[in-house]
RNA sequence: GCCCCCGUUGUGUAGUGGCCUAGCACGCCGCCCUCUCAAGGCGGUAGCGCGGGUUCGAAUCCCGUCGGGGGUACCA
C-alpha cells in the first residue's frame, strides 16, 4: 500500500433517526444499538437525529423519554440534541428552511415536478389500473405538464403536491444484512415530496439530512426496505444538484422484533416499551444484551458479554435477517446473568432508586440504611434477577415494625402448619444466646428445633421465615437473623406466637 | 393482485458442500446439592417448512412450492 491516501474517505458516520410519538419501543434499542456498535466499532461517528416533522403526533414527553432512554442504557451519541455539532441543528423541526430550498432546487432541475391530481382521482385510477390487471401506482399523469395545464389547475385553486420523477431503470443495490435487491422501475413509482400544504415528507427528509449529514450506513428497520430505491435515486438527484457530499450511503435493513406469534411487537403491548424495563429492574447492560441477540450472535457457544465486547466483535454483515420473537424470560436470564457479573457493591449502589421508590430507604440513604445493604446484597446478590426483586427480598431488614408481612397467604400458612409452637421454641433458643453471630444462631436454632422438636430442617426454619422475613423467599435465614439484630428478631418471633 | 424480504428444536442462534448420528443458550422435565429461593452440577426433551434436482456427499447450491412478514399513502 502506497501512502498516497492520508485522509480515508471511509470514516463511518451512522446516525439513529426516531420519531418522538409515542413511548419508546425495544425494536428502537436494537436498532439504536446496531447503529452505536457498527460507528464504535468502526471507530465513527453516531449521530442522534429527531425526525419531528409531523407536528400533529410529536410530544414533548415522548422526546424527554428517548434522551432518558438513551442516556440511560449508555448509547451515548456524538453529535445530536444537547451535545450538538457540525451538522447542527438535528431536530427536523428546525431544519425545515433547508427542505424548502432542497425542494426547490430538485423542482427547478427538472427531478421533481407538482402533481395536482387529487387523491380521489388516483385512487380511481389505481383501482381501473388493479382491475385491468396493471400494476397500480402513481401512472406519471402529471409528468409532462405545459405551463397553460398547470395554470388551469391552479385556477380552479388545486394545491399541488411536490413527486419525485423516477428514473426509468432498475435500481440494485446491495443490502449490507440482505445481498443484493433489485427493484424494477415498473414497481417504483414517483412518490410525494412535500404535500399540498407546503409541508414536507419522511421521504424528501430523512434522505436529504443524511446527505446532508454525511450519513455513510442506514442502518434501519426492515419496514423501510422497500423504500430504498426511492432514496437511492434521490440521492443520486441531490448529489447531482450539489446536496451533500454526493457520496451515496450503505443500506442495512435489520429485521423486526417480534411479540408473541408472528406478529410485531406492537406499540401498545407493554413488552415494547423500553423504558419499561428499566421500570422493572432491569440493568442497561442486560437489555443491551439481550436485545443484541436478536439477530446477531458474539459466538457459536456464548450469549452473555458486555457492550464492549459487543463493539470489538460486531459486523452488520453477520446480522442474520429474519425476524425474531421477544423472549422474556431469556431476557430475564440474560439480565440476571450480569446481575452476577457486577460486584455486590455496584448490585448495592443500583438498588438504591428501587427501595427509594419502594420507600424502604431514604433519600439520601442514611449511614445505617447503607450498612445494612452492604452486609445484606451478598446474601441475594445471585438470588435477583431483577434489581425490583430487592424490594421483596430485603424489605424486612430495612422496616421497624416488630409484625412485618410481605405475603399475608405465607403468614397464614405458618399457623396451618402448626408453626406456633415452633416459632416459641426458636425464640427461646435464640433469646438466650449470648452471642448473636450466625454461627451461634445456626447452631442454637438446629439444637432447638432439629434435635429437641425432631422436625426436618426445611419444616424446622420455614415458620421461622416467615415470622422474621413475612415471606416463604428470602435470603439464608441465619444470617438474616444476624443482620436483623437480636431485638427486632425476637419482636417478631414474638408477635408471630401472638398472631 | 403486484413487488420485496424471510423460513434450523417452544424461543434466540451456530452452521457458507464432507468436521452435522445438526453445536450453544433460554425454556421445559428429571436428578444432585440444600434452612426457603436462587446459584451451581449432571442428565433428558425437541429442529433443518415441503417437493424435486445438482453432487460420491446438501441444513448449506439450483428450481419449484407452501407458509409468514412488509410495501403498494399528501404515515414513518
Amino acid at each position: 500500500m502506497t501512502s498516497d491516501n492520508p485522509a480515508p474517505a471511509t470514516a463511518v458516520r451512522v446516525r439513529m433517526a426516531p420519531s418522538p410519538t409515542g413511548s419508546p419501543h425495544v425494536g428502537l434499542v436494537r436498532t439504536a444499538l446496531y447503529n452505536w456498535a457498527f460507528a464504535r466499532h468502526h471507530g465513527g461517528t453516531f449521530v442522534f437525529r429527531i425526525e419531528d416533522t409531523d407536528a400533529a403526533r410529536n410530544t414533548q414527553e415522548s422526546y424527554d423519554a428517548l434522551l432518558d432512554l438513551f442516556r440511560w442504557l449508555g448509547l451515548d451519541w456524538d453529535e445530536g440534541p444537547e451535545v450538538g455539532g457540525a451538522y447542527a441543528p438535528y431536530l427536523q423541526s428546525e431544519r425545515f428552511d433547508i427542505y424548502a430550498d432542497v425542494a426547490t432546487r430538485l423542482l427547478d432541475a427538472g427531478h421533481a415536478y407538482h402533481c395536482y391530481c387529487s387523491s380521489d382521482e388516483l385512487d380511481q385510477r389505481n383501482e381501473k389500473a388493479r382491475s385491468e390487471g396493471r400494476t397500480p401506482g402513481y401512472d406519471g399523469h402529471c409528468r409532462g405538464l405545459s405551463d397553460e395545464q398547470r395554470a388551469a389547475f391552479e385556477a380552479e385553486g388545486r394545491k399541488p403536491v411536490l413527486r419525485f420523477r423516477m428514473p426509468d431503470r432498475a435500481i440494485t443495490f446491495t443490502d449490507l444484512v440482505r445481498g443484493d435487491i433489485t427493484f424494477q422501475a415498473e414497481h417504483v413509482p414517483d412518490y410525494v415530496l412535500v404535500r399540498g400544504n407546503g409541508h414536507p415528507l419522511y421521504t424528501l427528509v430523512s434522505p436529504v439530512d443524511d446527505a446532508l449529514m454525511d450519513i455513510t450506513h442506514v442502518l434501519r428497520g426492515e419496514d423501510l426496505l422497500s423504500s430504498t430505491p426511492r432514496q437511492i435515486a434521490l440521492h443520486a438527484a441531490l448529489a447531482e444538484i450539489g446536496v451533500g457530499g454526493g457520496r451515496m450511503p450503505e443500506f442495512g435493513h435489520l429485521p423486526y422484533v417480534m411479540g408473541q406469534g408472528n406478529k410485531k411487537l406492537s406499540k401498545r403491548d407493554p413488552e415494547a416499551n423500553a423504558l419499561g424495563y428499566r421500570d422493572a429492574g432491569f440493568l442497561p447492560e442486560g437489555l443491551l444484551n439481550y436485545v443484541a441477540l436478536l439477530g446477531w450472535a458474539i459466538a457459536d457457544d456464548r450469549d452473555v458479554f458486555t457492550v464492549d465486547e459487543m463493539v470489538q466483535a460486531f459486523e452488520i454483515g453477520r446480522v442474520n435477517p429474519n425476524p425474531a420473537r421477544f423472549d422474556l424470560k431469556k431476557c430475564e436470564a440474560i439480565n440476571a446473568s450480569h446481575m452476577r457479573l457486577l460486584s455486590a457493591e455496584e448490585v448495592a449502589t443500583r438498588m438504591v432508586p428501587y427501595l427509594q421508590a419502594a420507600e424502604l430507604v431514604a433519600d439520601p440513604p442514611t449511614e445505617q440504611q447503607q450498612a445494612v445493604l452492604r452486609a445484606a446484597v451478598p446474601l441475594v446478590h445471585e438470588r435477583i434477577g431483577k434489581l425490583t426483586e430487592a424490594v421483596d427480598m430485603l424489605g424486612f431488614l430495612l422496616v421497624e415494625e416488630p409484625q412485618f408481612t410481605r405475603d399475608p397467604g405465607d403468614v397464614e400458612k405458618l399457623f396451618d402448619e402448626d408453626g406456633r409452637g415452633v416459632v416459641k421454641a426458636a425464640h427461646d433458643a435464640l433469646a438466650s444466646l449470648d452471642e448473636w453471630t450466625t454461627e451461634a444462631i445456626d447452631a442454637a436454632l438446629r439444637q432447638a428445633l432439629v434435635e429437641e422438636l425432631g422436625l426436618k430442617p426445611r419444616h424446622a426454619f420455614g415458620p421461622v421465615r416467615v415470622a422474621v422475613t413475612g415471606s416463604r423467599v428470602s435470603p439464608p435465614l441465619f444470617e438474616s437473623l444476624e443482620l436483623l439484630g437480636r431485638e427486632r428478631s425476637l419482636a417478631r418471633l414474638s408477635s408471630a406466637q401472638a398472631g
